[in-house]
DNA sequence: CGGCATGTTGAATCTAATCAATCCACGTGG
DNA sequence: CCACGTGGATTGATTAGATTCAACATGCCG
């Protein structure tokens, strides 16, 4: 139902600032143009100019570039409730791809609109604000961790952050494997039979388990270590309780 | 004198946002306190919660993020006209330290009346927060030279990224050496030496060189290629189009 | 059943890290 | 003026980690 719709993006704003009915209200009148995207589609081309942003409802994105030299980075991961192109709102062209990682399903929300809720609610302004602040956190612990952390520590690093960011949505102990090891190969900068062998040696430690379409971390203290993890850079205030555990 | 504290900001936010005069003079009337830091100096450190964002007026900084197993990653430099933590307005604690480079100038804006002056004035607001975007695409783009690019191609990217931001200060044919080859160890992840065979490979083949506290860049277009580098996401020379009124 | 995406493996190769010296330019103080 | 200290750059030798290529296995789905 429309439900649906605005369910993820209220839970996410309000996670960080919490909302009076009118803003509630206000929000929810924004129209949103849903879309349902098959797995593995791009979304937004980059050097696009969109004239809408989009809050993803359903299922899991990323954002990638395309390099001249013919490889892809992937540059993060998306959840629901996470606005992508926030980024873009007063930016030319897209400097990057989105993409689906499964079926998703994805609101579109015209930048007029979006522009004229912030001027008229500074709260909610904010608490974009305070969104994209959060997506650049992200990205300078993902620069930290290429240029600063070896191979098996930075795979550690990655699953870590997808884990602690599925349970920040009330998801625990089996999560979706949205991403394949091509995936960690091009959001880690190194090759896919690297990263198979990492993602071997993290199931050998006991610390990492696949099941069908999930995963689990038998041993969630032992990959927070590997991974030398503080999740402080995602300032998520709902504070984990640490071991939900087998 | 006065005049030299506002003028970098000024000419930065401008370039994204042409102003009026009653925007230039809100922007005159924020109280900015000038403080000198010598060189290779902590501005700011991981963990605080500073109540002033900074605008750097002279120098050049850096931000860096500590890693806990003692490796440190340089996030970003910085001009003159950068506000480096803009990125800290909304969020609790900083995750990463801020350092001068050389003997640098810069000055300290209390949160509060930079949200004041946003508030009432919403050109400025969008000219920061475009300037926070294109922080991000700086970001995105170091991710992407960081998992993409093999040593050399890195390096040279990193160089046509310095140059084309002192070119964009007006500065031509003499560039000025703020960082050595530790710090491009640093901001890159490679090690020292590394990064030395590397400058050296650049020197003789006849795409950089060093003169003093300066560089150049013998053959810019050769430098360019090759970093693969397309300066698109740095947003420089294309002002704002889109439909910013309602 | 066949086709396709994904994961797995081995071997050869190369890039970059590491360690440990050494060198050089420069500024300081005796 | 020279001795010295320092920060930065340079070098060579060795090793560890990651890439590459090519092949093969597995599971899923039409």
């Amino acid at each position: 139902m429309e439900d649906e719709l605005y369910r993820p993006i209220f839970s996410k704003l309000s996670r960080s600032v919490p909302m009076t009915a009118e803003e509630r209200s206000a929000l929810r009148a924004l129209p949103i143009q849903p879309r349902l995207f098959p797995r593995r589609t791009e979304i937004l081309r980059q050097g696009e100019s969109p004239s809408q942003s989009c809050v993803l409802v359903r299922g899991h994105l990323c954002r990638r570039k395309q390099l001249p030299n013919g490889r892809r980075q992937i540059l993060s991961f998306h959840f629901p409730g996470d606005i992508p192109d926030l980024q873009c709102l007063h930016l030319p062209e897209l400097d990057h791809s989105l993409h689906s990682l499964e079926e998703s399903l994805v609101g579109f929300i015209p930048h007029k609109s979006i522009l004229q809720v912030m001027r008229e609610f500074p709260r909610i302004a904010d608490a974009l604000w305070r969104q994209m602040l959060l997506d650049a956190c992200i990205f300078r612990e993902w620069i930290a961790n290429m240029g600063g952390r070896a191979g098996y520590e930075r795979i550690a690093h990655l699953l870590c952050e997808q884990t602690i960011r599925s349970q920040a949505l009330g998801i625990d102990g089996r999560y979706p494997l949205f991403f394949n090891q091509q995936d960690l190969a091009e959001a880690s900068g190194m090759s896919p039979v690297q990263v198979n062998r990492i993602i071997q040696s993290l199931k050998s430690d006991g610390l990492f388990s696949t099941e069908g379409q999930f995963y689990q971390t038998p041993d969630w203290n032992g990959l927070l270590r590997a991974a030398e993890f503080d999740a402080a850079y995602l300032n998520l205030e709902t504070p984990r309780t640490p071991e939900r555990n087998a």
